[in-house]
DNA sequence: CCTATTTCAGTATGACTGAAATGC
DNA sequence: CGCATTTCAGTCTTACTGAAATAG
Protein backbone atom coordinates (compact mmCIF):
# COMPACT_ATOMS: atom_id res chain seq x y z
CA UNK A 1 0.00 0.00 0.00
CA UNK A 2 2.71 2.26 0.78
CA UNK A 3 3.31 3.79 -2.89
CA UNK A 4 4.14 7.29 -2.78
CA UNK A 5 6.30 8.56 -0.51
CA UNK A 6 6.16 12.29 0.71
CA UNK A 7 2.90 14.66 -0.67
CA UNK A 8 0.00 12.36 -0.85
CA UNK A 9 -1.51 11.23 2.08
CA UNK A 10 0.85 8.98 4.73
CA UNK A 11 -1.55 5.70 4.08
CA UNK A 12 -0.75 2.68 5.55
CA UNK A 13 -2.77 1.30 8.23
CA UNK A 14 -1.92 3.25 11.08
CA UNK A 15 -3.90 6.01 9.81
CA UNK A 16 -6.51 5.81 12.12
CA UNK A 17 -7.02 9.66 13.51
CA UNK A 18 -6.01 12.81 11.43
CA UNK A 19 -5.32 15.55 14.30
CA UNK A 20 -4.50 12.54 16.98
CA UNK A 21 -2.13 15.27 18.34
CA UNK A 22 -4.09 18.25 18.24
CA UNK A 23 -6.78 15.68 20.36
CA UNK A 24 -5.10 14.62 22.62
CA UNK A 25 -6.42 15.42 25.86
CA UNK A 26 -2.81 15.32 27.81
CA UNK A 27 -1.68 17.42 25.42
CA UNK A 28 -4.74 20.23 25.34
CA UNK A 29 -4.47 19.90 29.42
CA UNK A 30 -0.90 20.76 29.07
CA UNK A 31 -1.19 23.12 26.90
CA UNK A 32 -4.38 25.21 28.02
CA UNK A 33 -2.36 24.83 31.53
CA UNK A 34 0.37 26.72 30.40
CA UNK A 35 -1.62 29.59 28.89
CA UNK A 36 -3.83 29.46 32.16
CA UNK A 37 -0.79 29.56 34.48
CA UNK A 38 0.92 32.98 32.52
CA UNK A 39 -2.66 34.56 32.60
CA UNK A 40 -2.82 34.21 36.21
CA UNK A 41 0.61 34.75 37.17
CA UNK A 42 0.72 37.78 35.25
CA UNK A 43 -2.45 39.09 36.50
CA UNK A 44 -1.61 38.40 40.08
CA UNK A 45 1.59 39.94 39.14
CA UNK A 46 0.01 43.46 38.18
CA UNK A 47 -1.13 43.39 41.61
CA UNK A 48 2.15 42.17 43.26
CA UNK A 49 1.10 38.87 44.36
CA UNK A 50 1.52 35.20 43.80
CA UNK A 51 -0.30 32.32 42.86
CA UNK A 52 0.96 30.34 46.29
CA UNK A 53 -0.07 33.72 48.23
CA UNK A 54 -3.53 33.28 47.26
CA UNK A 55 -3.58 29.68 47.51
CA UNK A 56 -2.28 29.85 51.57
CA UNK A 57 -4.07 33.46 52.77
CA UNK A 58 -7.68 31.56 51.00
CA UNK A 59 -6.42 28.34 52.78
CA UNK A 60 -6.38 29.80 56.15
CA UNK A 61 -9.20 31.82 55.86
CA UNK A 62 -11.23 28.82 55.07
CA UNK A 63 -9.73 26.57 57.45
CA UNK A 64 -8.40 28.62 60.01
CA UNK A 65 -4.95 28.64 61.17
CA UNK A 66 -2.56 25.86 60.69
CA UNK A 67 0.80 24.65 61.38
CA UNK A 68 3.16 24.89 58.23
CA UNK A 69 2.78 21.33 57.19
CA UNK A 70 -0.74 21.58 57.56
CA UNK A 71 -1.08 24.36 55.09
CA UNK A 72 1.88 22.61 53.64
CA UNK A 73 -0.82 19.80 52.85
CA UNK A 74 -3.90 21.82 52.22
CA UNK A 75 -2.90 23.97 48.94
CA UNK A 76 -0.22 21.45 47.73
CA UNK A 77 2.92 23.86 48.25
CA UNK A 78 6.10 22.29 49.20
CA UNK A 79 7.21 21.78 52.78
CA UNK A 80 10.65 23.11 51.85
CA UNK A 81 8.90 25.59 49.62
CA UNK A 82 6.62 26.95 52.54
CA UNK A 83 8.88 28.55 54.44
CA UNK A 84 9.64 31.01 51.77
CA UNK A 85 5.89 31.98 50.88
CA UNK A 86 5.42 32.77 54.51
CA UNK A 87 8.20 34.95 54.48
CA UNK A 88 6.79 36.83 52.22
CA UNK A 89 3.11 37.32 53.29
CA UNK A 90 4.55 37.63 56.78
CA UNK A 91 6.98 40.72 55.13
CA UNK A 92 3.79 42.33 54.10
CA UNK A 93 1.59 41.41 57.12
CA UNK A 94 -0.60 38.85 55.86
CA UNK A 95 -0.23 36.27 58.43
CA UNK A 96 1.86 36.10 61.53
CA UNK A 97 3.95 33.46 62.72
CA UNK A 98 4.06 32.05 65.73
CA UNK A 99 4.91 29.48 67.56
CA UNK A 100 2.63 26.81 69.05
CA UNK A 101 2.56 26.52 73.00
CA UNK A 102 1.31 22.74 72.10
CA UNK A 103 3.51 21.62 70.49
CA UNK A 104 7.27 23.16 70.04
CA UNK A 105 8.20 22.08 67.23
CA UNK A 106 5.49 23.70 64.97
CA UNK A 107 4.84 27.40 63.82
CA UNK A 108 1.18 28.56 63.95
CA UNK A 109 0.37 30.56 60.67
CA UNK A 110 -2.71 33.16 60.95
CA UNK A 111 -4.39 35.41 58.88
CA UNK A 112 -4.16 39.03 59.54
CA UNK A 113 -6.74 41.69 59.30
CA UNK A 114 -4.54 42.93 56.29
CA UNK A 115 -4.08 39.39 55.11
CA UNK A 116 -8.33 39.36 55.13
CA UNK A 117 -8.37 42.91 52.97
CA UNK A 118 -6.09 41.16 50.65
CA UNK A 119 -7.41 38.01 50.36
CA UNK A 120 -10.69 39.87 49.10
CA UNK A 121 -8.82 41.67 46.53
CA UNK A 122 -7.50 38.33 45.03
CA UNK A 123 -11.00 37.06 44.86
CA UNK A 124 -11.91 39.63 42.82
CA UNK A 125 -8.76 39.40 40.19
CA UNK A 126 -8.92 36.05 40.03
CA UNK A 127 -12.92 36.24 39.26
CA UNK A 128 -11.95 38.49 36.50
CA UNK A 129 -9.12 36.20 35.10
CA UNK A 130 -10.87 33.55 35.11
CA UNK A 131 -13.68 35.04 33.35
CA UNK A 132 -10.66 35.96 30.63
CA UNK A 133 -9.64 32.20 30.98
CA UNK A 134 -13.34 30.64 30.69
CA UNK A 135 -14.47 33.74 28.25
CA UNK A 136 -15.71 31.15 25.31
CA UNK A 137 -17.64 29.20 27.74
CA UNK A 138 -21.34 29.40 28.77
CA UNK A 139 -22.05 29.60 32.45
CA UNK A 140 -23.19 26.25 32.31
CA UNK A 141 -20.55 25.05 30.06
CA UNK A 142 -18.08 26.69 32.81
CA UNK A 143 -19.38 24.80 35.60
CA UNK A 144 -19.62 21.77 33.45
CA UNK A 145 -15.92 22.16 33.05
CA UNK A 146 -15.44 22.67 36.27
CA UNK A 147 -17.12 19.79 37.49
CA UNK A 148 -15.43 17.27 35.33
CA UNK A 149 -11.70 18.65 35.72
CA UNK A 150 -13.00 17.79 39.45
CA UNK A 151 -14.06 14.33 38.91
CA UNK A 152 -10.82 13.80 37.13
CA UNK A 153 -8.63 15.17 39.73
CA UNK A 154 -10.24 13.56 42.42
CA UNK A 155 -9.71 10.39 40.50
CA UNK A 156 -6.25 11.09 40.37
CA UNK A 157 -5.68 12.15 43.73
CA UNK A 158 -7.90 9.70 45.91
CA UNK A 159 -4.74 6.81 46.42
CA UNK A 160 -2.99 9.41 48.17
CA UNK B 1 -20.12 43.04 35.62
CA UNK B 2 -21.79 39.66 37.68
CA UNK B 3 -19.03 39.94 40.80
CA UNK B 4 -22.08 41.10 42.85
CA UNK B 5 -21.74 38.72 45.83
CA UNK B 6 -18.47 39.95 46.36
CA UNK B 7 -19.20 41.69 49.63
CA UNK B 8 -20.06 39.25 52.44
CA UNK B 9 -19.61 39.34 56.36
CA UNK B 10 -16.64 40.20 57.52
CA UNK B 11 -16.96 36.90 59.57
CA UNK B 12 -14.42 34.60 60.53
CA UNK B 13 -16.39 31.37 59.59
CA UNK B 14 -17.86 30.63 56.36
CA UNK B 15 -17.27 32.95 53.59
CA UNK B 16 -19.17 33.42 50.38
CA UNK B 17 -17.66 30.64 48.48
CA UNK B 18 -16.26 27.82 50.54
CA UNK B 19 -13.86 25.86 48.71
CA UNK B 20 -12.93 28.60 46.22
CA UNK B 21 -9.45 27.49 45.99
CA UNK B 22 -10.32 23.67 45.20
CA UNK B 23 -12.86 25.50 42.56
CA UNK B 24 -10.83 27.63 40.75
CA UNK B 25 -10.26 26.18 37.33
CA UNK B 26 -6.40 27.67 36.90
CA UNK B 27 -5.85 25.65 39.57
CA UNK B 28 -7.86 22.02 38.45
CA UNK B 29 -6.17 22.58 35.60
CA UNK B 30 -2.75 22.94 36.32
CA UNK B 31 -2.83 20.02 38.84
CA UNK B 32 -4.22 17.94 36.87
CA UNK B 33 -2.27 18.71 34.00
CA UNK B 34 0.36 17.50 36.40
CA UNK B 35 -0.85 14.08 37.09
CA UNK B 36 -1.67 14.17 33.76
CA UNK B 37 1.93 14.52 32.39
CA UNK B 38 3.28 12.46 35.32
CA UNK B 39 1.08 9.47 33.56
CA UNK B 40 1.72 9.93 30.20
CA UNK B 41 5.85 10.90 30.95
CA UNK B 42 5.84 7.55 33.12
CA UNK B 43 4.18 5.54 30.29
CA UNK B 44 5.98 6.66 27.41
CA UNK B 45 9.46 6.11 29.59
CA UNK B 46 8.35 2.22 30.25
CA UNK B 47 8.35 1.92 26.47
CA UNK B 48 11.44 3.68 26.27
CA UNK B 49 9.77 7.01 24.65
CA UNK B 50 8.85 10.50 25.34
CA UNK B 51 6.00 12.92 24.42
CA UNK B 52 8.60 14.99 22.80
CA UNK B 53 9.24 11.57 20.16
CA UNK B 54 5.20 11.28 19.53
CA UNK B 55 4.96 14.50 18.86
CA UNK B 56 7.47 14.75 16.29
CA UNK B 57 6.53 11.44 14.36
CA UNK B 58 2.64 12.20 14.78
CA UNK B 59 3.19 15.52 12.97
CA UNK B 60 5.66 13.49 10.13
CA UNK B 61 2.96 11.08 9.47
CA UNK B 62 -0.03 13.67 9.27
CA UNK B 63 1.38 16.26 7.59
CA UNK B 64 4.60 15.05 5.90
CA UNK B 65 8.11 15.86 5.86
CA UNK B 66 9.29 19.09 7.05
CA UNK B 67 12.08 21.50 8.07
CA UNK B 68 12.93 21.55 12.26
CA UNK B 69 11.65 25.23 12.06
CA UNK B 70 8.61 23.81 10.83
CA UNK B 71 8.71 21.15 13.15
CA UNK B 72 9.22 23.42 15.94
CA UNK B 73 5.99 25.66 15.13
CA UNK B 74 3.22 22.14 14.13
CA UNK B 75 4.68 20.51 17.66
CA UNK B 76 5.30 23.28 20.11
CA UNK B 77 8.95 22.46 20.64
CA UNK B 78 11.13 25.08 20.98
CA UNK B 79 13.57 25.22 17.75
CA UNK B 80 16.33 24.97 20.32
CA UNK B 81 15.36 21.76 21.48
CA UNK B 82 14.41 20.40 18.55
CA UNK B 83 17.76 19.47 17.66
CA UNK B 84 18.19 16.94 20.71
CA UNK B 85 14.69 15.79 20.21
CA UNK B 86 15.50 14.67 16.55
CA UNK B 87 19.33 13.73 17.35
CA UNK B 88 17.86 10.87 19.72
CA UNK B 89 14.70 9.78 17.14
CA UNK B 90 17.25 9.87 14.56
CA UNK B 91 19.76 7.65 16.87
CA UNK B 92 17.01 4.77 16.71
CA UNK B 93 16.28 5.80 12.58
CA UNK B 94 12.75 6.71 13.52
CA UNK B 95 13.24 9.43 10.88
CA UNK B 96 15.94 10.75 8.40
CA UNK B 97 17.60 14.25 8.55
CA UNK B 98 19.11 15.33 5.15
CA UNK B 99 19.62 19.02 3.89
CA UNK B 100 17.16 20.12 1.97
CA UNK B 101 18.48 20.97 -1.89
CA UNK B 102 16.11 23.73 -2.60
CA UNK B 103 17.25 25.72 0.93
CA UNK B 104 20.18 25.24 1.99
CA UNK B 105 20.06 26.55 5.57
CA UNK B 106 17.40 23.56 5.85
CA UNK B 107 17.60 20.07 7.15
CA UNK B 108 14.09 17.91 5.88
CA UNK B 109 13.40 15.32 7.96
CA UNK B 110 11.39 12.81 6.91
CA UNK B 111 9.53 9.49 8.67
CA UNK B 112 11.16 6.53 8.51
CA UNK B 113 9.19 2.96 8.26
CA UNK B 114 10.63 1.91 11.47
CA UNK B 115 9.57 5.54 12.45
CA UNK B 116 5.89 4.52 11.28
CA UNK B 117 5.44 1.04 13.59
CA UNK B 118 7.49 3.30 16.03
CA UNK B 119 4.25 5.64 16.12
CA UNK B 120 1.49 3.26 15.73
CA UNK B 121 2.85 1.35 18.95
CA UNK B 122 2.96 4.74 20.86
CA UNK B 123 -0.17 5.44 20.16
CA UNK B 124 -1.82 1.94 21.19
CA UNK B 125 -0.12 2.94 24.78
CA UNK B 126 -1.14 6.54 24.67
CA UNK B 127 -4.89 5.20 24.22
CA UNK B 128 -4.00 3.24 27.14
CA UNK B 129 -3.30 5.96 29.04
CA UNK B 130 -5.95 8.22 28.05
CA UNK B 131 -8.18 5.39 28.95
CA UNK B 132 -6.52 5.60 32.49
CA UNK B 133 -6.58 9.52 32.51
CA UNK B 134 -10.26 9.40 31.52
CA UNK B 135 -11.69 7.21 33.66
CA UNK B 136 -14.15 8.45 35.39
CA UNK B 137 -15.48 9.96 32.23
CA UNK B 138 -18.18 8.28 30.15
CA UNK B 139 -17.68 8.37 26.42
CA UNK B 140 -19.65 11.13 25.68
CA UNK B 141 -17.96 13.24 28.84
CA UNK B 142 -14.77 12.32 27.37
CA UNK B 143 -15.69 14.07 23.88
CA UNK B 144 -17.11 16.52 25.51
CA UNK B 145 -14.27 17.37 27.87
CA UNK B 146 -12.02 17.09 24.62
CA UNK B 147 -14.26 20.05 23.46
CA UNK B 148 -14.13 22.26 25.80
CA UNK B 149 -10.20 22.33 26.12
CA UNK B 150 -10.20 22.72 22.16
CA UNK B 151 -12.38 25.78 22.34
CA UNK B 152 -10.28 27.24 25.24
CA UNK B 153 -7.35 26.33 23.91
CA UNK B 154 -8.30 27.65 20.54
CA UNK B 155 -9.55 30.81 21.92
CA UNK B 156 -5.69 31.65 24.18
CA UNK B 157 -3.61 31.07 20.86
CA UNK B 158 -5.78 32.68 18.23
CA UNK B 159 -2.98 35.88 18.29
CA UNK B 160 -0.30 33.82 17.88
C1' DC C 1 14.29 5.05 68.88
C1' DC C 2 11.38 6.59 65.62
C1' DT C 3 8.65 10.14 63.71
C1' DA C 4 7.13 15.06 62.64
C1' DT C 5 8.26 19.94 61.86
C1' DT C 6 10.88 23.86 60.13
C1' DT C 7 14.57 25.25 57.52
C1' DC C 8 18.36 25.41 54.22
C1' DA C 9 21.28 23.97 50.53
C1' DG C 10 21.35 21.77 46.46
C1' DT C 11 19.65 18.95 42.21
C1' DA C 12 17.12 18.19 38.02
C1' DT C 13 14.07 19.61 34.75
C1' DG C 14 12.27 22.17 31.09
C1' DA C 15 10.98 26.41 28.98
C1' DC C 16 13.30 29.97 27.21
C1' DT C 17 17.18 33.53 25.59
C1' DG C 18 21.19 35.01 22.88
C1' DA C 19 24.13 34.61 19.65
C1' DA C 20 27.14 32.47 16.08
C1' DA C 21 27.42 30.32 11.47
C1' DT C 22 25.30 29.71 7.29
C1' DG C 23 22.47 30.80 3.54
C1' DC C 24 18.14 32.98 1.66
C1' DC D 1 21.07 44.56 3.83
C1' DG D 2 17.54 42.21 6.69
C1' DC D 3 15.63 37.77 7.75
C1' DA D 4 15.30 32.53 8.48
C1' DT D 5 17.44 28.24 9.91
C1' DT D 6 20.25 25.14 12.73
C1' DT D 7 22.94 24.75 16.62
C1' DC D 8 25.11 25.53 21.10
C1' DA D 9 25.82 27.55 25.50
C1' DG D 10 23.78 29.35 29.16
C1' DT D 11 19.86 31.44 32.24
C1' DC D 12 15.75 31.17 35.18
C1' DT D 13 12.19 28.96 37.29
C1' DT D 14 10.14 25.38 39.98
C1' DA D 15 9.18 21.02 41.68
C1' DC D 16 11.56 18.18 44.38
C1' DT D 17 15.45 15.76 47.41
C1' DG D 18 18.40 15.40 51.50
C1' DA D 19 19.67 16.45 55.60
C1' DA D 20 20.34 19.14 59.96
C1' DA D 21 18.23 20.95 64.22
C1' DT D 22 14.62 20.61 67.29
C1' DA D 23 10.95 18.52 69.58
C1' DG D 24 7.11 15.08 70.27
Amino acid sequence: MIRGEAADVPGDGAQKTPDRLRRRASRLLSQLAVRSDRLITDGLARDDARKWHYAVLASLQEYGPASQAELSRRSGIYRSDMVGVLNELAARDLVERSPDPGDRRRNVITISAEGRRRLQRLDEVLDDLHDELLAPLSPAERDHFVQLLTRLLDHHTRPS
